[in-house]
DNA sequence: TAGATTGTTAATCGATTAACAATC
DNA sequence: TAGATTGTTAATCGATTAACAATC
């Protein structure tokens, strides 16, 4: 299994892995050509993706099940991994209850929040911790992944002192470009902006 | 100014727009060197996807004040668009009451549900409609633009409705490819798979 | 066997960057 | 003027697709 994957390619497998699994329980095996017609892609394309699994026989195509396995453990889906949900607002509470992550093996186990009103309550049945002694919590509960659902006017700042307290990598909603050190790892939603482009390709 | 741009420039508009907006406020001009330099971007790229607004001055750089109108534009934030929530869950009710929509001309107008305790009350303000008579209701506040926020398992044939009640674009929150009919526009937006890959690159 | 399918090498396509003339 | 900056043409880079040998 190689290891070598760009990112483009890298966003692609959960899409492989929710195709694959909203297929019809009978569906044991399926080839590169029957995923591209489904997905809209080049076949071609396809097989580079799945190469690295190894799960390809000729004149079969990929047996279903071996397939996802394999791209949840290149995902690293297996290993279980803490993750934080940082401002308890709206789009933090509904995170917060959502369901999906587990299937990628995240687990979301608080809310991080300064609102004293918030703080030691319980959203969908996880604690809302205060942002004092965030370090020695971050810890306790073993977070390194953070969900940044503050403001955008406190984005910077939240994220300077999360990453000061040992977040390694953050998935931030607020509109700004997070200015962080190397080695750490951002990736931007910024939902206004895509309903923004989408309405402009209308 | 020329109307060519690639789906790949036309999302760097909101980035250009939001880092321009943070500016101080006594930036009057800004040169694309500079831009480039605060988004970590190279310089012939943030030129490249200026040039359509003319707004360049040699010597002197950009207008900041001229290039975010021209951006906004050309993004067609000037036309206010009415725009729907559909699924009054959890994320529907967070972008129900999130105000970043008004920055690009969206207006958010209503939620839709199947849920009879929540028809007919109001979330941050906006009323949540049921799916009854959705063409009309659709009609009625003028919106071809929706948000789709239900779970996976309902998103086809909720997206199936919409698009038969006269929807044209939808921005889609469940991790299933909507199968939709030429002309229709669709963009995903998977937290969780994207929470997943964050991961895979930390 | 013949035919369907994989994986890889080479070619193409599209996006970014380099080079540079124009301008103030 | 000299120097800073733009916009565009040509070159490069990276991602996708085409071609094809290998296989069962």
């Amino acid at each position: 299994m190689k290891n070598e994957m760009t990112v483009t390619a890298l966003q692609r497998l959960p899409v492989y892995i929710n195709y694959l699994k909203s297929l019809d329980e009978d569906v044991k095996y399926i080839s590169s050509g029957a995923i591209a017609r489904a997905l809209g892609m080049g076949e071609v394309l396809v097989r580079k993706d799945l190469a690295f699994t190894s799960q390809g026989r000729t004149r079969v195509g990929y047996m279903r099940g071996e397939l996802i396995s394999a791209l949840e453990k290149r995902l690293g889906c297996n290993d279980v991994k803490n993750a934080a949900i940082v401002g308890a607002g709206g789009l933090g509470s509904a995170l917060l209850a959502y369901g999906g992550f587990v299937n990628y093996g995240i687990n979301i186990v608080a809310a991080y929040d300064n609102d004293a009103a918030k703080i030691g309550t319980q959203i969908a049945g996880k604690p809302v911790c205060g942002m004092d002694d965030l370090q020695k919590s971050l810890e306790e509960n073993n977070v390194t992944l953070a969900v940044l659902c503050v403001p955008a006017k406190y984005a910077q700042q939240v994220a300077d002192k999360l990453l000061s307290c040992g977040i390694k990598a953050i998935l931030n909603f607020a509109p700004v470009l997070l200015q962080v050190p190397q080695g750490a790892v951002v990736r931007n939603i910024d939902v206004a902006a895509n309903l923004a482009v989408l309405r402009s390709l209308m």
